[in-house]
DNA sequence: ACCCGCGATGAATCTGGTT
DNA sequence: TAACCAGATTCATCGCGGG
């Protein structure tokens, strides 16, 4: 447990029993980094239908019939959204996962109620049930949407990471993973599968590794049997369970408690260059990396002199690297760090190489 | 024209003018088998978008993509999808194209008009742009969806076809194809595009293949440049467009008279050849074959840490498998698969293992 | 004829910290 | 809060021109 402002304590790494809207609205406000949740679209809804204005359904015309439940499922969506939108931080963010049953009313829901849709990413099952009937096509795939809680929110992406996940392309909207089999498909005491629709690690692992770091708080509103728990603990995240069928929570706890985390090098992952420590470029100036006075040249053989003070002469322009380096081109912006060069002994060396040359100074240890 | 009950005429192979609602509802209902439907985004882009080259990105700016709120382009929805629901035969069926910022609404409005949602399906493109930011996934993909008039409704579904086209294999939710680019792609007088939006035929190929026959009459409501009206005529099945805006009419016809039926048969059979699928390190570890924190060893004995993110940490380096290793050895380069070794059972084993059998998890996988 | 390198481009809700 | 500005960021494909 931990404590935070209001003194009211924030259930870590534990599963709550009970409704998750109801769980959700007892825990503080803006607490969680991250909500993942897989909610259920099969509902049974018979015999609480009602309209909106709340007549009596007279089942005239099944097209009616049909209007009611999903409008109660529209309201059930609309409240676990609040209520998850209501406990997540100003700069958090939300996946949803669903199939064409239930996913276009999450995400009309989502933008309805100001989460800004980030991505919507299609989970591409390597090994999908077939259609026995041949009626339709092999469902091969479910929905996921990504959105922050609102538009403009500073959401969390490792854009390196996932890019490193991918064999250094940038990582796509389509992901391909294998449904959960095996070993790692959770199984009752009769042998069968303990929970429907239980999602593989490996679908969490990237969600995890894509939008939050290590230490964040991680909830998930439709626990099940604990996947996302199970992965958030392998990669040092804390999580929040809710859950209301004792069962899936019971097979939960025990999965969780043999759950092991990686360890801390582990868990590192590559960072952009965003991330880095800004070096002025005055700096190479001040520590004699370059001199007043010397030329710079660009690719395309244009130059422009060093001052004193870190700003660069070029033709009827003064200014910073950038600014010097966008008038030459025509461009919107330039980044001076790799267009401009400098020349020792024969040969044209990038200025950012200097940069780089101050950084690892910085840091004592190369990366 | 072709006569039909009440004396009123359908307008096949023509290209009507003119807003799409007001035209559907001159027409009889009941009198078209397949509804194409690829209306505005709403895409909401605010500044302008340069790639890293500095150049600037042609986006879809368009005035008829604009609307003022969700509210109002939900109203258009409701609207087009309702007068399109009538000239539906009861056996009809209609497909939506759309991104997330509008397929959501478009889905939750064919469920509560009572359209019945066959499938969702996922056109994941071969080529897309990239997310030049570096700020999100790569939107690699749209979505379509496949639903009959009404619940019950007995579709037309040439799943043979389908299957044989997918080289033997029952056919999926997900399709890859290639954007429409090269000689395809329409050009105007100056030489830009000429649509914003071109489909690829090769989608509305499938598209028409799977859910019509010879003779079927296809509704587009959103023309363009007659992507549907030339692969329709191409597979001897009869058009409608409808289309707003002159320019786009004009270039369409042109391009209808330019088609013959049949003579695409032959060139849409999908290339058979295709190159093993690229398997990234990281999905090693997602997949759990490999644990972050374990040590790989290579056959002179180097070793080197794995991480969550699918990257190596050496001695004072950190990378890819094939980064790690080239640095290791001090070479120019290094094939990390044939490389990198992990242990099992006291036994070492290459990791190209593991990369095998995720292939031949894929295989027989279509495309 | 064939290869290679270069430039162009595609439905995109695409920055963030400091003053 | 708005303005300012440093500076980070791309993949597959096609057409074309030169060798």
């Amino acid at each position: 447990m931990t404590t935070i402002k209001g003194g009211r304590a924030l259930p870590l790494n534990t599963i709550l029993s009970g409704d998750c809207i109801e769980q959700m609205n007892s825990l503080p406000e803006a607490s969680v980094d991250l909500v993942f949740a897989d909610p259920p679209y099969n509902l049974q809804l018979k015999g609480e239908l009602h309209r909106p204005d709340n007549s009596r359904v007279d089942a005239v015309d099944d097209h009616w019939d049909q209007f009611d439940s999903f409008a109660a499922y529209d309201r059930f969506t609309r409240d676990w959204l609040a209520a998850a939108r209501r406990v997540l931080k100003p700069n958090g963010a939300i996946w949803v996962i669903g199939s064409y049953h239930n996913v276009f009313r999450m995400g009309a829901e989502l933008q309805n109620q100001g989460y800004w849709i980030l991505n919507d990413v299609v989970w591409r099952k390597s090994n999908p049930m077939p259609n026995f009937r041949g009626k339709r096509l092999t469902n091969a795939h479910e929905t996921l949407i990504w959105a922050s809680r609102a538009e403009g929110a500073k959401y969390t992406f490792n854009y390196e990471a996932l890019k490193s996940l991918n064999e250094g392309v940038q990582m796509r909207s389509d992901w391909v993973l294998p449904i959960c089999t095996g070993h790692e498909r959770l199984k009752d005491d009769k042998g069968d599968k303990a929970h429907p629709t239980q999602k593989p690690e490996s679908l969490l692992h990237r969600v995890l590794v894509a939008t939050t770091n290590p230490g964040d708080v991680v909830l998930d509103p439709f626990f099940g049997t604990g996947t996302t728990g199970a992965v958030a603990k392998m990669l040092g995240r804390d999580f929040i369970g809710i859950e209301r069928e004792e069962r899936y929570r019971k097979i939960a706890e025990e999965r969780l408690s043999r759950v092991r985390r990686f360890d801390r090098e582990a868990l590192m992952v590559s960072s952009s260059k965003r991330a880095e420590p800004r070096v002025p470029f005055g700096q190479l100036v001040e520590r004699g990396m370059l001199r007043p006075g010397e030329v710079l040249v660009s690719p395309r053989g244009k130059t422009a002199k060093v001052r004193a003070d870190g700003t660069l002469v070029g033709d009827a322009m003064t200014g910073s690297i950038h600014q010097v380096g966008a008038a030459l081109e025509g461009a919107p912006s330039c980044n001076g760090w790799t267009y401009w060069h400098f020349k020792r002994d024969g040969k044209t060396v990038p200025i950012d190489v200097l940069r780089q040359q101050i950084r690892s100074e910085m840091s004592g240890r190369p990366h």
